[in-house]
DNA sequence: CACACTCGTTCGGCTTGACGAACGCGCCGT
DNA sequence: ACGGCGCGTTCGTCAAGCCGAACGAGTGTG
């Protein structure tokens, strides 16, 4: 994939597309954000490169992340907020996990298919200090991360965090499943 | 996302550290981000405000997605959305990898999401000595391995195989994509 | 019709990011 | 010790981003 061209252009059409949706004017943004309108008119004409600073700004006067004003407009996943019930326990029926590959002595990493069906969260407890987790989604949507900030992922998307604090996993959907790498150092 | 101050700072520790991740010297980074390296030595030291074409290029000279630059390491928790990953190293249009996670410096271990569509198969020319790849396939059928002896995965299976033989990737149904870890001994 | 208002673009200036060159430092070989 | 080399920082210059102000276009109101 020729990534290599300037998400410029992506930009420009971007700062344009959220701001309409958003009902605003130009004007109105740049005020929001702090910056002159004649920058942002810039901006969304595609001329200029603007700096990390101004599109920050920009981000939080539209109320958009970041990353969706970089990244060309190829979103499809998107990620639903759902009621974070946490309730206790462990091993059950809906959730299985599958040792692919396990690293050599002085554990280094195991890597897991992991399938959960929807219903109580499974928490895990912390492991040994210094172990990471990485997750990818392969189907479904999935609650996972450390016990105190979860994130929700849909498929296809990563997240990786520490596993020595409490964390948990819960699938949102029916047919949930994941590649999961456990690192240890 | 947490929208509160600059992430200048949240930036340059990044840079930094992404750069010696890679056991890379600042010189050379900034030469294949083509870049001055008088300015990646500022921005590593917190001073100035990069511009999105700056910053970019070090993303893909580092082999570090966008995203993963700019977001502040709020919680300990790193997400690479799928509608949000920087696409690097495609020497094909229906192929494309995007690095999730690297290892330490004497490469360890680096993870990926690779997808794929059907028509030729991809070659891929031996890496360094004793390295293994690793994959599960989140979706669609896949045939990989050495180039001598393929074989057939479906959607959820996984093989490993040595890294250091030609070996090559190629889509049996559109939609194809997997999970791919890279280990380097 | 004139007026007041707002939107978005364009025009000088000031500020700042990016560059190349030179510098100090550490680390090899001879 | 002495050069030679590569790394990372600092300095001066130039280009470009950002800004405020002024400008034409469109709209509604008395």
């Amino acid at each position: 994939m020729a990534e290599s061209g300037p998400p410029i252009a992506a930009i420009a059409a971007a700062l344009r597309r959220e701001r309409q949706r958003a009902g605003l004017t130009l004007s109105e943004v740049a005020r929001r954000a702090g910056i002159a309108k004649s920058t942002l008119s810039q901006l969304e004409a595609g001329t200029g490169n603007p700096s990390i600073e101004t599109l920050w700004a920009l981000g939080v006067a539209l109320g958009v992340p970041f990353s969706q004003l970089v990244d060309p407009p190829t979103s499809q996943v998107r990620v639903v907020r759902a009621d974070a019930r946490t309730t206790f326990h462990a091993d059950r029926a809906d959730f299985a996990a599958t040792l692919l590959s396990a690293g050599d002595h002085p554990a280094r990493r195991d890597l897991y298919v992991m399938t959960l069906e929807p219903g109580s969260a499974r928490m895990a407890d912390p492991h040994i200090p210094g172990s990471v987790e990485h997750i990818v989604v392969a189907a479904g949507r999935l609650r996972t991360g450390p016990t105190d900030a979860p994130i929700e992922l849909g498929t296809g998307d990563y997240a990786s965090f520490r596993g020595d604090v409490p964390h948990c996993y819960e699938a949102l959907v029916p047919g949930t499943w994941a590649v999961l790498m456990m690192e240890h150092h």
